[in-house]
DNA sequence: GTTCTAGAAC
DNA sequence: GTTCTAGAAC
């Protein structure tokens, strides 16, 4: 049997798919050199709009790799499956060092080393197959080629109309219309593949009807091969919890309900027909002039002194304009994961969680560009947005009872326009959160307490500005534990011990 | 904000 | 040699 690595597996797909799939290798994403993560994801949102299925050729070899894709799945309201490709390591490192037509240059026999030091990573921790947990609709844990074979016919029925042993075949005639993606990813020391696909989709039952048919060609297969081990019990994702809905804090726009990922994503995504271009409807640049704010110590008043403009706030680097985009128009497309929006506030997920419960509440006024714009006269809408938090909160108790307290507050100095409000479990365990700044966020009097905000503008009536003296003290404190104050050496460190502190378990908040 | 990556730290 | 941090570019 011929070896069947990702680009095999993809290469394969196409030829034998009865519907329309897209290719993207980050091997190749770039007039035929490697690329990078974002022109895959343009790649595979265009590959989306056009209606084909995608399949994403890349090594996703960890959690955080692998998250972006599940995070496009569940905006775009497309399934994402994981076909996981697992060689022994020397059979692995032989082909490629075998091989002679690698876009980026990883063949010959130097390219060894490159395999053994992604297995060693890969040993070290990463989970592998990824877990259905990380959001997959399914995960088809390839061991061998013998595997990877049956993952390729399986997959090749999607939309075929072939039916699934116990069920009648439904038609499949639709699939090719309108179906999603998959995607496609590889394992470090083998290949891997990640597929995003279409059955979430409530208006093709055809869909479903042909990717059951995938499922249960690997499900027969899977039972009856040796010596399972742990990882392949669960092959179905339960069903998707709600990460939203229309509760008391937020009235709902559309009927359509406001799922994470799935098919009220989709749902959401089909509500907002009429696009339009992101626009800065309040006109006006944060950039310019440096303020007394800016210089050192003290603090000084927001808005007084200019705090809009303090060259801190790079409020107005396009990288900087993705809240504000979808704030002032939830509905044109954008990166953000919306879960409910009112005339005053839209509810997303972070698109990069730092825990397991990570979402953003951020005010749709355009004038509000930071918490340095905020004045006694905007406590309702803080109210108003805490209720919103609160609500949210509970949803993510219901769906997860076992998580530890959230808290709610603003970043002193926060990185991206369009003034915005954390709502975060405490856990902070999350693949996303790599950077000593990102704890001390978090985790410092860096992280302004909603109440601690309402409380000094009440007061005040305008927030102080913390300095650049104390925001760089804080961005560089020394790593604590937030539950039991342990300090840690290195972030990786403070990561394995918040994981199993009992204090953290234990914290007071929402 | 993230990504990429050089080089510091171990 | 590998892990980790941090600065530049976006």
């Amino acid at each position: 049997m011929d070896p069947i690595g990702k680009t095999t597996f993809a290469r394969e797909l196409l030829q034998k798919s009865p519907v329309a799939w897209e290719h993207i290798s980050q091997d190749a994403i770039q007039g035929g050199r490697p690329g990078k993560r974002e022109q895959c994801i343009a790649a595979a949102c265009a590959a989306l709009d056009q209606g084909s299925c995608v399949v994403i050729d890349r090594c996703h070899s960890d959690e955080a790799q692998r998250s972006s894709f599940l995070a496009l799945g569940a905006q775009r309201g497309v399934a994402v499956h994981c076909v996981a490709l697992t060689l022994p390591v020397a059979q692995c490192a032989s082909r490629v060092a075998g091989r002679t037509d690698h876009p980026g240059g990883v063949q010959g026999d130097s390219s060894k080393a490159v395999v053994y030091r992604m297995a060693k990573q890969r040993e070290s921790g990463a989970a592998w197959p990824p877990p259905l947990a990380e959001g997959f609709v399914s995960v088809m844990d390839c061991r061998g080629d013998a595997d990877a074979a049956v993952a390729l016919r399986a997959w090749a029925a999607y939309g075929s109309g072939v039916a699934p042993p116990q069920q009648p075949a439904a038609a499949g005639a639709a699939a090719t219309s309108g179906v999603a993606a998959a995607l496609v990813t590889a394992a470090p020391s083998g290949g891997g593949c990640t597929g995003l696909t279409p059955e979430a989709r409530p208006d093709t039952q055809a869909a479903q009807a042909a990717a059951a048919a995938t499922l249960a060609i690997w499900e027969t297969y899977a039972q009856k091969r040796k010596a399972a081990p742990a990882g392949i019990t669960a092959f179905f994702k339960p069903a998707a919890p709600a990460a939203g809905s229309a509760g008391k804090g937020g009235t709902q726009e559309d009927g359509s309900g406001t799922q994470k990922g799935g098919r009220n994503a989709f749902a959401l995504m089909m509500s907002s027909a009429s696009r339009q271009g992101a626009v800065d409807r309040s006109g006006g640049s944060a950039g310019g002039s440096r303020t007394a704010a800016a210089g050192g110590g003290g603090r000084a008043p927001a808005a007084a002194a200019g705090a809009d403009q303090d060259s801190r706030f790079k409020l107005s680097a396009a990288w900087a304009q993705a809240l504000r985009k979808t704030a002032l128009d939830p509905d044109s497309q954008t990166d953000q994961v919306v879960l409910l929006k009112d005339d005053k506030v839209v509810l997303m997920m972070d698109a990069f969680p730092k825990a397991r419960h990570h979402a953003l509440v951020v005010a749709r006024d355009p004038a509000l560009r930071s918490i340095a714009n905020l004045t006694r006269e905007h406590i309702p809408l803080l109210r108003h947005m805490r209720a919103v938090g609160l609500d949210w909160v509970q949803q993510c108790r219901t769906q997860d009872p076992a998580t530890v307290a959230f808290k709610i507050g603003f970043h002193a100095v926060p990185s991206m326009c369009q003034l915005h409000m954390h709502v975060v479990s405490q856990d902070f365990d999350s693949a996303c959160l790599k950077k000593k700044k990102h704890w001390n966020s978090f985790a410092t009097r860096f992280f302004l307490p909603h109440e601690a905000v309402e409380k000094e503008l009440e007061q005040n009536g305008r927030l102080a500005l913390m300095s650049a003296a104390e925001e760089r003290q804080l961005e560089e404190a020394e790593l604590q534990c937030h539950g039991c104050g342990r300090k840690a050496k290195n972030l990786p460190e403070l990561k394995s011990h918040i994981i199993s502190c009992a204090a953290v378990k234990g914290l007071p908040g929402l």
